[in-house]
RNA sequence: GCGCCGUUGGUCCAGUGGUAGGACAUUGGCUUCCCAAGCCAAUAGCCCGGGUUCAAUUCCCGGACGGCGCACCA
């Protein structure tokens, strides 16, 4: 790490300054956890606003929440109830903690430890005379202790209906696909967004709220037809990218490249436009809301990191003291979670797409006599009727004698075709089912607010005095215009409070602070990122203008009190910049 | 989960085997009034449990929490 801590600054201004905090202090804390605080809260919830604006809103997508207690079975589709489940084993000579599977995946033929339970580990450790990668001493005896990243509970009474905490807020979506699609009126593509809280039972959770226990993700799924959808790139073609690609990564003297989204698409390292197609939203909507372009980059993810089901994957960093910590991940995950679901729960997860001209297409089908195959063959009539199905659409040739066999469970039953009623069919198809694949855009909202509040953050002097501020923008501040009266006399009291009151009123976010050096509430208000300070001062009282400071750059200029709101509402929602009121008259 | 280091008002630190001091912040008063001025006063603290001791914030053990390293982070 580099020399530069801001981040210890950052976690004490934090804390003294109502951002954040560690959760249940007066019980001496839980390791992960952390409160949001008068400051803090408002950062975030600004920062989930402008991501719903540009996720959700603009893009036409829609909104859901769901719970974030979920059943056993999500999970049992999802994989998270095999792969959130670590084994690990500590060594009893030098005390190093290994993940008990991969030592055995290592050491035998075995892929697929993961899945077995802890007993057998255990056994297969001993009997393989499995050693310590470390320092090589015998692991046999050594206990394997289970450890599953997923916070578990029960639903209702007793232990029969075991629950989680979603581990990712994105299950909740793919799990309510078969409605989703209804209200999406069966047309892809079409995106459903979420913000809410996940939940892991991190082994070791660190430095603040960069990795927590209990966080919040903000999550777009967009559901496309992989044959049929192509992202419009027209307005983002020309979006600078700033690339750390795979190969990059692995060269002794890789380093990131820049190229248009256009290039990176087309013969650059982005496989997926669609992934492209977000990394161009995501890069200008970070630097919208604050995070510094020269510490950020996009890295993909290396062969070995990428999740089972992601073909294209890359992460939105920041650079904090030296360290690229992940902001959002962004990735293609094919069919992958919705066919799962669909196997695991019988419903419907596929989207029926019509053919642009109905097709007329000849099947072989079969009707099989059930009143005939169930008294003959029992309880294996069931599966001989599916093979028979299976097979006339595999090899109808099979039906042409007057026999057909089918094999079941190893055994060969020989059916009369007429029992089986093979028949070729035209039908008119007009479209087919399919499940549609997935653009997954999923970021890290705890961490976004922790970089925004880091590259924020500034130092410099004003009159030899030393200042602290945080160069939030307008639209992401928690409070966007403090008050002052001058002094709290001749009027002035009155006269900024009812203009506190009035701006609070159109929806503003406002302070009001009398006490002290007019200095010191403008440092108070620099600290907690206020971009704007509207003073009350005498001449106020003799031709309603008040003076309004700039936080970055402490100039000041005096504006009628009737224009006001105009003015701060521009100065929020818009591009116009303070510099862009110079037409007001400059103060001192 | 392992190892090293740490934990003293809201914040940042100093210090001590006989229960503590500063700076900043906060509140009130006087003064001043457009960038942390000054003066007076007030509020407020030794992470928790056990042990050693006449006496523990201080020494020892354990725990919680934090920082860093390892491991983990589909």
């Amino acid at each position: 790490m580099r020399p530069d801590m801001t981040s210890e600054k950052i976690v004490e201004v934090a804390k003294r300054r109502g951002f954040f905090l560690q959760s249940f202090g007066a019980y001496s804390g839980v390791s992960g956890f952390y409160t949001y605080g008068p400051t803090g809260a408002p950062l975030k919830r600004n920062v989930e606003d402008v991501w719903r604006d540009r996720f959700v809103v603009r893009e036409g997508n829609q909104e859901i929440d769901a719970p974030t207690v979920m059943p056993e079975p999500v999970f049992e589709a999802s994989g998270h109830l095999d792969t959130f489940d670590d084994m690990l084993i500590a060594c009893s000579e030098c005390e190093e903690s290994h993940r008990a599977d991969h030592l055995i995946e290592d050491e035998t033929d075995l892929a697929d430890a993961e899945s077995l339970p802890t007993e057998e580990i255990e056994d297969l450790i001993a009997d393989n005379g499995i050693g310590c990668p470390n320092c090589g001493a015998d692991l046999a005896g050594v206990a394997v202790d289970d450890f599953n990243l997923m916070f578990g509970t029960n639903i209702g009474p007793g232990s029969a209906s075991p629950g989680y905490l979603r581990p990712e807020t994105v299950q909740g979506i793919f799990v309510e696909f078969p409605q989703l699609k209804e209200y999406a009126r069966n047309q892809l593509p079409f995106g459903v967004a979420q913000i809410g809280r996940a939940y892991r039972n991190e082994i070791s959770p660190r430095r603040s709220i960069i990795r927590t226990r209990e966080f919040t993700q903000a999550e777009l799924d967009l559901f496309i037809d992989p044959e049929e959808d192509r992202p419009d790139l027209s307005d983002l073609a020309d979006v600078r990218l700033p690339l750390y690609s795979a190969p990059d990564q692995q060269a002794d003297d890789g380093d990131l490249e820049e190229m248009t989204l256009a290039e990176a698409v087309e013969e650059g390292p982005v496989d997926s436009e669609w992934v492209g197609y977000y990394l161009g939203i995501a890069k200008e909507w970070y630097e919208r809301v604050g995070v510094d372009m020269d510490r950020f980059r996009f890295r993909q993810h290396l062969a070995g990191e990428r999740a089972h089901y992601a073909s294209d994957c890359w992460d939105a960093e920041a650079e904090i003291d030296g360290d690229w910590i992940e902001l959002a991940g962004f990735s293609y995950r094919s069919d992958y979670d919705l066919r799962k679901h669909g196997e695991h729960s019988g419903e419907d997860f596929t989207i029926f797409r019509e053919y642009d001209e109905p097709k007329s297409v000849t099947r072989a089908t079969v009707d099989p006599d059930m009143s005939t195959l169930g008294p003959e063959y029992g309880s294996a009539a069931a599966d001989i009727a599916a093979e028979l199905a299976a097979l006339a659409e595999r090899d109808p040739d099979a039906f042409e004698g007057e026999d057909v066999t089918v094999e079941v469970d190893g055994e060969s039953y020989e059916v009369p075709v007429d029992v089986a009623n093979f028949r070729i069919e035209e039908r008119t198809e007009s479209g087919e089912h399919i499940t549609p694949h997935v653009v997954e855009p999923s970021f890290g909202v705890d961490r976004l607010v922790y970089t925004i509040l880091h590259h924020g953050y500034r130092e410099d002097e004003i009159d030899g005095e030393k200042r602290v501020y945080l160069e939030l923008d307008p639209e992401v501040a928690p409070t966007t215009v403090a008050v002052f009266p001058l002094m709290d006399r001749e009027g002035m009291g009155e006269y900024a409070t009812e203009l506190e009151a009035d701006l609070r009123s159109v929806g503003f976010a406002t302070a009001y602070d009398d006490s002290g050096a007019i200095g010191r509430r403008y440092r108070r208000q620099d600290e907690v990122g206020t971009p704007f300070c509207v003073t009350v001062d005498h001449r106020t009282l003799e031709d309603d203008t008040v003076t309004v400071r700039e936080r970055d750059s402490t100039e000041q200029r005096r504006i009628p009190v009737d224009e006001l709101t105009d003015a701060l509402e521009e100065l929020r929602d818009t591009d116009r910049s303070f510099e862009d009121f110079s037409s007001y008259e400059l103060v001192e």
